[in-house]
DNA sequence: CACAATTACGAGGGTCGTAAAAATG
DNA sequence: CATTTTTACGACCCTCGTAATTGTG
């Protein structure tokens, strides 16, 4: 029987149209690159290739080989994927959530409750937590919405309260609550990986700038550093602590007010008793 | 990237259950097999096994593992499957028949034809016959009947004509033709290898024993050597002469005489005008 | 003459088998 | 004590790279 590596070697000369090329690519010789051409059709007792002095092709063995090559290399390929991922599943908790809050908490719970598992967690649009909740690819998602669906328990996880964050001189700091729209237009500095909070200050201010910061030590350092005004959350002051020289106003939209739900799959609640008892007693 | 008879041993394991019995039935010593499975695992950079000191058995990654070894390998078997058959239909002509007569005939043409190709023939039934010369398994087939099929080409090739062979003492040796009814009950000689006749006769006198030989050589000599009746026909007689010491009466049933009818695909017509042509001018 | 493929030949890596060790029932 | 697995070690096979050959544009 021939082997992977000949299926490899095989594409990649189909990849490149020639051995030296594919050779090259393959960090081997030319010459062993022919010799291993020879062998593969030696093994399959077929001639796959037309040879000419200085050049070789594929023959209509060969072109058909190759689409077989292509598939048996991706059931390998596959195999690998499979094969890791489920181990890794055996060992790894994952979570997914909406926003980063949620997880502040939830990560340490579940180390605590499992500490000889990796906890892996993720941001994601709902609609793609969900279906990977589904396909088991999460144990646990985090929404900011109820699902109505038989197959996922879902229970409720606390609120999440939207600040902007301003420095004392800005006109709007004496407010007791502001609303988007007052604030639409103007350049407001954003931590970047805030799931889907980033959607709603896209739709809620669609004539904003968005000075986005990937670092949470530059986003801070900025918002010190700057009047540019930025958002928070109570579930970010109870984290960060507030920054110093900045005033804090609410935001009256009803969206600045959001509602966590903790799901897992149904088939999946009696083994997660555990957590599910934990997440309840440590509520936002 | 692991390699086929890695798999291959894998499966071999879980057939037999220790890696001492695989190793015997794939002709290795148990160190190598054991290293191979190590080497798997390290490559795969999952563990596979669970092990104790003398033995060793599949976790729960090996499990799914084995399920996907065997897509692999089964993949790679039918990709060596498909590409000799292939690179086989590049240098081989199939033509199947439902009677031996026209292949005395069209292999020997085809031969002529075609010095470089193999000529494969065989005999079948006219179902499958025509169903693989659907699927491209044979170039062409011989019916002793038309098909009414538009993706079908189909030209008569001559008839044959149903005998029986009697030793002059035999009651119906002076007859001018039987039927089949006449020698149904008494035991007949019968050659095995002659396609559709074998049914007719069973279903034309199912009160007959049926002396089958698988040999040409010895049907003759038994025929010659006996007063048993058998079967010729005009081909027959044509191809191997007749019999000395026999009488050959005709048969008078309808179904004794068949034409024959030469086919291939529309679609290979024009390649095969050659063929067409001489099958029409050597007609039976 | 640059480029491509094949053949020849020697070097080296990897797999193999034997032997030995350890553990089990 | 037979059976099973793993490790150690040396042998050998097989693939590799280099060099040389042949042929092409």
């Amino acid at each position: 029987m021939f082997e992977i590596y000949q299926l490899e070697q095989l594409l990649e000369f189909v990849k490149y149209g020639t051995l030296s090329k594919a050779a090259k690519e393959l960090h081997l010789s030319q010459p062993a690159l022919s010799r291993s051409m020879q062998k593969l059709e030696n093994e399959l007792h077929v001639i796959l290739f037309e040879r000419q002095k200085n050049k070789i092709t594929l023959n209509q063995n060969g072109a058909l080989a190759v689409e077989y090559a292509e598939r048996v290399l991706n059931q390998a390929a596959d195999m690998v994927e499979r094969v890791r991922s489920f181990d890794r599943s055996q060992h790894t908790i994952s979570v997914g959530s909406c926003a980063p809050a949620p997880l502040w908490s939830v990560t340490p719970l579940l180390s605590t409750l499992y500490p000889e598992m990796t906890i892996s967690s993720d941001m994601k649009s709902s609609e793609l937590l969900l279906q990977e909740l589904k396909d088991s690819m999460y144990q646990f998602i985090i929404l900011q919405e109820t699902i109505d669906d038989s197959a996922i328990h879902c229970t409720k996880y606390g609120e999440e309260h939207l600040f902007l964050s301003l420095p004392p001189a800005h006109p709007l700091s004496g407010h007791k609550g502001v609303y988007f729209k007052d604030i639409d237009g103007q350049n407001l500095l954003l931590f970047s990986k805030i799931g889907f909070w980033n959607d709603l200050c896209l739709k809620k201010m669609p004539s904003s700038h968005f000075l986005v910061q990937d670092e949470r030590f530059s986003f801070e350092e900025i918002v010190k550093n700057s009047v540019l005004p930025s958002f928070t959350s109570d579930l970010a002051i109870k984290r960060y602590g507030n920054v110093t020289n900045r005033v804090i106003v609410p935001i009256l939209d009803p969206e600045a007010t959001v509602s966590y739900y903790f799901m897992c799959l149904v088939s999946t609640k009696n083994k997660m008793e555990i957590v599910l008892h934990e997440i309840e007693r440590h509520m936002l």
